[in-house]
DNA sequence: TGACTATTTTTTGCATACAAAATTCATTTA
DNA sequence: TAAATGAATTTTGTATGCAAAAAATAGTCA
């Protein structure tokens, strides 16, 4: 038998599409509402429709776009409303998530959130906002991992994917900001102490926050966007 | 002006398939682990590849079939692990519907779900195991509206259906049975008091009982079907 | 016989072709 | 001017074609 592992066999080509189309959405490359032309982004990605197409229907059931019949596809605009109902739903995925990682976290996992949270302490103090968003991105899904269910991460990195492209990376309110570092030092200290149901409510709170503060830009955006009287649209 | 809402334009047709193929994976007519032939499919849909294939990779966003390299779309088969790491995940949607349907539902609601209740005793009186499944799908399904959040309910149908093709029609155990008609009683007690962490409970237990038959079944369709060594013995 | 290899056949993945629907745009008309 | 009409164009939805990979089959040789 010869030696077979050594041609890594390039992800196909849809699935390198999704990802790439996936990513433009969270980083708002493509803004909320754009429309998806196929030529468009044939030509920008240099592929044929058959793989676009098929990547923008897995996309379409992940709920990061929106499919128009004999319209195309356009990237989801989520409303007041659809951000309300998307953290509830959060709330769900990460009281449990918080629960069963206060059950299940390793010492040596403990450790190295401890380490990433000092890490993001700095980049605090620093004020280097780019660094602690990064940082706290790789925190919650350290805890999101301590909880050892790859399902409960996979349903909760896409209902948040859907959340991501309004996470604008606009200078934070002091306050909030403060706000938010005490309640990650309070989900270490639930942590340690493998206290379930105080790590949920510390999540719970802080998601919470970070709700008002999307729903608080979300409706400054709308209204810098959009003119203050709403034309109707016909059918 | 012409009137414009004559026609009522039918689905397309990646929509219809993708639909009917998650039918047919819900209700176990393509077995999990069963491999997606597209020449099959086209022929006994009477449609071309480029929506089926469209379909499949919806669906497997949807967590419904894997794909794998080269070799196309299978049905997904559970283990016992992602079984149990799928109930966890409906345990977090679960109490977070249960504990907003409590604090939401309305009278007529409540009421209807009640008419449905009781429809269901019958169905149990009668030993009548085909509505009893249905009622039952019913009751939840009203339980989760009345939570009034969209986006909760479409997550919570999605994971729930990868759960759906291993709910064997098989005769239940009547003490399983009669437990699970006490903890609706229940249900509907916590609704009528629009006690939330009363119902967001027995819903867990609920969901508990359920994911244990789930696992014991899945556990006697395995021994049954694959040999307990797996050396073949043909002499 | 049984394991290995070469060859055919099937199946998948991507590109392209074609038809229908929607959009655009120029033109007409009140 | 503004609305309305109707081609021309673009865009989407589906079918088909083609190449590469996988699977099945046949053949070879120990």
């Amino acid at each position: 038998m010869t030696a077979d592992i050594l041609s890594i066999p390039r992800a196909a080509l849809h699935h390198q599409v999704t990802h790439r189309l996936r990513q433009m959405l969270v980083e708002n490359q493509i803004a909320p509402g754009a429309k998806l032309n196929e030529r468009t982004l044939c030509e920008a990605l240099n592929i044929s429709r058959t793989p676009l197409r098929e990547a923008i229907k897995a996309l379409a059931a992940e709920g990061l776009v929106a499919l128009l019949p004999n319209r195309g596809a356009v990237a989801v605009a989520l409303s007041e409303d659809d951000v309300r109902n998307t953290f509830e739903v959060m709330a769900g995925l990460e009281s449990q998530s918080g629960m069963l990682a206060a059950q299940r976290i390793t010492d040596t996992e403990l450790n190295e959130i401890r380490a990433l949270h000092l890490e993001m302490m700095a980049a605090h103090v620093r004020r280097d906002l780019s660094t602690y968003y990064r940082l706290n991105a790789v925190i919650h899904r350290a805890i999101n991992a301590a909880a050892k269910n790859p399902v409960l991460s996979a349903t909760y990195e896409q209902v948040n994917a859907r959340l991501q492209a309004l996470r604008f990376r606009s200078n934070q309110d002091e306050d909030k900001w403060n706000q938010a570092m005490a309640e990650h030092t309070q989900m270490i200290e639930a942590l340690q102490a493998r206290d379930a149901p105080a790590l949920r409510d510390v999540l719970l709170k802080h998601l919470e926050n970070k709700r008002d503060v999307v729903i608080a830009q979300l409706l400054a955006q709308q209204t810098s966007t959009t003119p203050p009287t709403q034309h109707t649209r016909k059918a």
